[in-house]
DNA sequence: TAGTATGTGGGAAGAAGTGGGATATAATTT
DNA sequence: AAATTATATCCCACTTCTTCCCACATACTA
């Protein structure tokens, strides 16, 4: 389970290390690709397996599924964690979810997803003010 | 059953020793979070799992599923209870919580939760206020 | 009053994160 | 085709933070 925030450095190679917490969870290599709310997800391979196949049986033939395949598949990569942890991200990666020097590291459940800090808190703030709503929504729904 | 107030502190290091009488009961590596109302929530490992359980039937494609999960799962990080009764709490958390130097334990049922004591005195107050209106709502419900 | 249990503080060893350099590979120019 | 430049990958080293351990203080119990 990927869970926890960490806030590392993306260097002038762009280069991010993983939190120690995640590595072992997440193997050698890994899929990353451009995610929603202009942020980064990265998958293990079997996860990625699971998702392809999901996005594969929407119908070709509808337009909003073509987008959303081609915004999946077309930015995905597969990466290499290094022997100290860490993994390069590709420069057009970079640019879409508008990193700088600080990000954030998110342990969602089963994915990974790396912010722009800024972003990141920027984005925290606004759910934890609606986090009562969410919660009472999700409570009637019979999750908590 | 957690119940009782304790008024610890938070050390320079972020450390928080644990009642003794919650430390049988919650074992050697909980789940902490950010709960709702500016506290932090303590889980042992089974309720983090039936609740992550629950978290995963929801579709990542939905917004509001999306926020939700990333305010539970990122906020969240797996804890050892050191070999004197300590947990040390991440910077993010303490930050989110405003937890300063003098912090409340309470044991909340089944779960403990960790408040900044000025907050926490604040709240008590607060409800104690309103104590009356609620057990009545809870009557009417048939609560008690 | 002595002993035990709980909570607090700090120092030292180790690990994690970051930055930089060297080597290999590819590309471009003459 | 050779040489030089550029790009990328691998490896090493430094620094900072974390973790582990031990010691002290306070409060409670016998």
């Amino acid at each position: 389970m990927l869970i926890g925030e960490y806030i590392h450095t993306l260097d002038e190679k762009k280069r991010v290390s993983l939190p120690v917490k995640f590595r072992k969870e997440v193997g050698k290599k890994i899929i990353i690709t451009a995610g929603l709310d202009n942020c980064l997800w990265i998958f293990t391979q079997a996860q990625w397996k699971k998702i392809s196949d999901k996005l594969s049986d929407f119908s070709m033939l509808q337009a909003d599924n073509r987008s959303f395949n081609r915004y999946m598949f077309g930015s995905a990569t597969e990466v290499e964690v290094d022997t100290i942890g860490r993994i390069l991200l590709p420069e057009f990666l970079v640019t879409r979810a508008s990193l700088k020097n600080k990000i954030a590291v998110v342990g969602v459940q089963d994915r990974i997803e790396i912010w722009n800090e800024n972003s990141w808190n920027a984005y925290k703030a606004v759910v934890e003010k609606k986090a009562d709503q969410l919660a009472e929504k999700l409570g009637q729904a019979g999750a908590l």
